[in-house]
DNA sequence: TTAATAGTGTCTATGAGACATTATTCT
DNA sequence: AGAATAATGTCTCATAGACACTATTAA
């Protein structure tokens, strides 16, 4: 090569691309949410779960399957463009959290032709939100998310260790019942460490994307304990008990409600008004504390 | 699309990825390593520093400039395949800690035509380590890293909340000195918050890998604290004070040894061995206890 | 009155920061 | 002896978990 013999305006003035094969791009999108189940009991809470959203597929490959909403990413447009575009489309959102998440790029992941796929999770909050209709003959819904422990194994050689986790994921919609178990190996070789995710079935779920839900519940979870992302999942103004059951269902584990209220105190601030109240005592209306010195 | 009267097999058969345009995939490597530098004084102990790899561009854009190891993703390989094999090309390792960090997508940040990156950020151990010299006439060098903040504004207001910063990336390899002004903004507007994160100027820097830079950086600095990745910077067998020093460097702040023996005690085994010692009291030398119970 | 949730007080265990003190080596 | 690092002891403070206790509402 002799770039240099020719100067920098020349050489982009005079580029060729080439004809390279290169494949296709797209973005996937994990729009979370938290709904509330209604209770039979009138003094009763709502309980709230997490729930996601997928698309039916309404083309081969995966006919009838559900489907990650997502799409490819055009030449003019930023990966978070696209990924803003595709939430749009889906959900009607303009100014939500958006985070990146991972990039997935294994060669066989889709069966049509080589694609690369950038996924971003996006929070939106548990008001009212009307999914609009796909423009293909696509259906939207929201699932419950759920995941499940089946099995963990841990072996320790001389060199190194070695942790298997299996993990059922399950999401239902009141109509259909999807699920896919889920294999992580954690492992360090002499110096070395390495995590591997590994799909091992799936039912009703299109792709590789059973995996990529575990990727965005991992990541969710681990966020919510040292960053305030939790807070783009509740509406303007909130009750501590519906913050905490948000951090309950993400965490997976119950917390008490003394040591949470503490931890809260400096991120959120008092309303001054309350729920109009069923059956018990009326709670306070708080909202996130923009004041607050650190995370 | 009547895609339903098809099977999907016979879909699949006579797919055609079509004559859309598509933007190239590349991975762009950020190997660190901690690196000591010799000290005059036979009684001090070797200073060390975090170091990142980086080549000299031999052509065409941003000649002699200074940039990530990196290349084009192949069809057949998967992103982490195509990370692997650069890595192994530009530092002749095969095992080394990989993660991936973010993948960059804006329209315009290569000149030549569009490109998506997959960025990896390698860590590797403080032994010795010969660069391989690159294929083209290209050039690779250890950095110095260092990153210093400039300034701080924060303004509250109604609806929300930004924290802009600037900081100052630096790089030295004894011969050039590299700097690039980097713009973060955190905002939160409503219920919304978002990053953002502007590269304002780069001297010697290719494209935009200062940002890049900061970005692993950040990574870095905020995984030492809740993982144990900071071992894959580690020899097999180390001081407890050179594994703090790693520490110190990566987070940027000074740390009590007592309270980081106390922290690192279930995370480290005695080999019963010393270091052969100079003007000093000996050390003991530890290594990765891998029955460690949590991270 | 009762079921249910809201909200607080306090004891304890744990871990981090601060700082002082002792131990050990080579020139 | 003296410079430098290695390693430990201990006081204090902040925080999280545990759990008991009080407060308030609608039916």
């Amino acid at each position: 090569m002799s770039h240099e013999r020719i100067s920098e305006e020349e050489f982009l003035r005079t580029y060729d691309a080439g004809e390279y094969e290169r494949p296709s791009v797209t973005v996937d999108m994990l729009v979370f949410t938290i709904r509330s189940e209604e209770q039979e009991n009138y003094r009763k809470l709502a309980e709230p779960e997490l729930g996601l959203l997928l698309i039916r597929r309404g083309g081969h490959p995966y006919l009838g399957q559900w489907a990650l909403p997502g799409g490819f990413v055009s030449m003019q447009e930023s990966l978070e463009a696209a990924a803003r575009r595709e939430l749009h489309t889906e959900t009607g959102l303009d100014d939500i959290y958006l985070e990146q998440l991972y990039t997935w790029g294994d060669v066989g992941r889709d069966p049509r032709t080589r694609v690369i796929s950038c996924s971003y999770m996006a929070l939106v909050d548990s008001s009212e939100l009307e999914l609009e209709a796909g423009d293909d003959a696509s259906e939207a819904s929201w699932f419950r998310v759920e995941q499940r422990l089946i099995e963990e194994k841990r072996h320790i050689h001389e060199q190194g260790r070695v942790t298997e986790r299996r993990l059922q994921l399950m999401l239902s919609n009141g109509t259909e019942q999807l699920s896919a178990i889920i294999e992580t190996k954690e492992q360090v070789q002499g110096r070395v460490r390495s995590n591997t995710l590994n799909l091992l079935q799936a039912q009703g779920i299109a792709f590789d994307h059973a995996q990529i839900i575990h990727y965005a519940l991992e990541r969710l979870r681990s966020k919510i304990e040292y960053t305030d992302i939790a807070f783009n999942l509740m509406p303007e103004k909130f009750t501590l008990t519906a913050l905490q059951k948000v951090y309950e269902i993400i965490s997976g584990r119950k917390l008490l409600a003394a040591a949470f209220r503490r931890k809260m105190a400096d991120w959120v601030i008092e309303t001054g008004e309350y729920t109009a109240s069923a059956g018990h005592r009326p709670s306070r209306l708080y909202r996130l504390n923009l004041e607050r010195e650190t995370l």
